[in-house]
DNA sequence: GTTAGCATGTAAGGAGTTACATGATTTT
DNA sequence: AAAATCATGTAACTCCTTACATGCTAAC
């Protein structure tokens, strides 16, 4: 996950340690910080494995600063990090970094994640709906509120996943000139929440 | 955190390890999946601690199962890590976590917790806000929808928090009779997410 | 009688954090 | 000249996951 943040940010620019913790900070501070304690070793692991090199700047006079480029190499193995499926499933936060790079992905892979991401948001929501239910009256407001929070998010979260899946057909169907919209089959467990059709 | 899950959801009645996580996949399984890799040695690390112990069922004829029930000094352990301050900071799982357990606090330690988790959203916010303002144009439109979808979350989050601070202060003052509603102090940055004042 | 679910555990390892240690450069 | 911030690194440790290993019991 790290290494995939990493390479994705090199692709940018070349930068040091110092630069790659701020835009982290900056662009997915929300979800992630990291310490440098895992940054640098992180770093010295992509060199060794090639996958970044060092720059030595001509002007190698004042403080050092171990400035990073992405090589060849290092463009594959980001690829392959980016559309690897075993890891976005399990944590929240994978999800968001990979998306983050999203335009380094052809739209077909995009829509792919995308769509997977709304099952698991879509299965989770299910999961939460039934347990609310089963447990409603042997459950404190503490965690019924938690849970019934969490649900409300989670269909916000599926919302947005909407929008962002139609946004990627409009735009995988306009080079193939005006086509008809075809109507997405729906997976339609009872009571699951609407795909909002314009928003 | 797992040491609080377990001791907290023991306080309701005593459960083997299956059975918790089974507990634990319905209560916090949105945020929170643990497996018995980490389950049943977590169990065993209580027990040399003496927060938990083994209950023998008379009739211990049958398939073995490891009925753990909370001690004396587990209550302790669990007010303990419910109060800690350190780790409620870093990742929002904790704060989940804990909140599911609201119960067992005294409402002053609600609130409190309540209010340094709404300060930590706020603070998250304001980063947020920051960064999209000053990157805008140089970002690319997948990262920026990403942190306008987390600006939005967090608002509701905020918003979520603001009712619960309400309510606590309303059953903290019920009982001294009914008295006037101080309004309260908001930490005014410039287009800062106002409190809903009534919803 | 075999599949599915119940039940407990261990060993190895992944992915990070915290705390420590050091020193240069810029700002006040 | 002191304080802030830039910049890099290591060692120890935390917390959890994956994969493996075992065996019982209920249901089909």
């Amino acid at each position: 996950m790290l290494e995939l943040a990493i390479l994705g940010l090199l692709k940018e620019r070349a930068m040091h340690g110092y630069q790659l913790k701020k835009r982290l900070a900056d662009t997915l501070g929300g979800f992630w910080q990291v310490s440098y304690g895992s940054l640098y070793p992180a770093l010295k692991r992509l060199q060794r494995e090639e996958a970044v090199e060092m720059i030595f700047p001509k002007e190698q006079v004042g403080r050092r600063k171990n400035v990073y480029r992405i090589t060849e190499k290092g463009d594959a193995v980001f690829a392959d990090l980016l559309e690897r499926v075993g890891h976005e499933a399990t944590q929240d936060g994978n999800f968001s970094v990979r998306f983050a790079f999203f335009r380094y992905l052809k739209p077909e892979a995009r829509i792919r994640l995308l769509e997977r991401r709304r099952a698991l948001l879509e299965g989770r929501w299910a999961d939460l709906k039934e347990s609310v239910q089963r447990l409603k009256e042997g459950i404190d407001g503490y965690t019924l509120s938690l849970m019934n929070h969490e649900l409300a998010a989670t269909e916000t979260d599926i919302r947005w996943l909407d929008d962002l899946i139609q946004a990627e057909q409009r735009q995988a169907q306009e080079p193939a000139g005006p086509r008809r919209t075809r109507a997405r089959r729906l997976p339609e467990a009872p009571g699951l929440p609407q795909r909002s059709v314009s928003r």
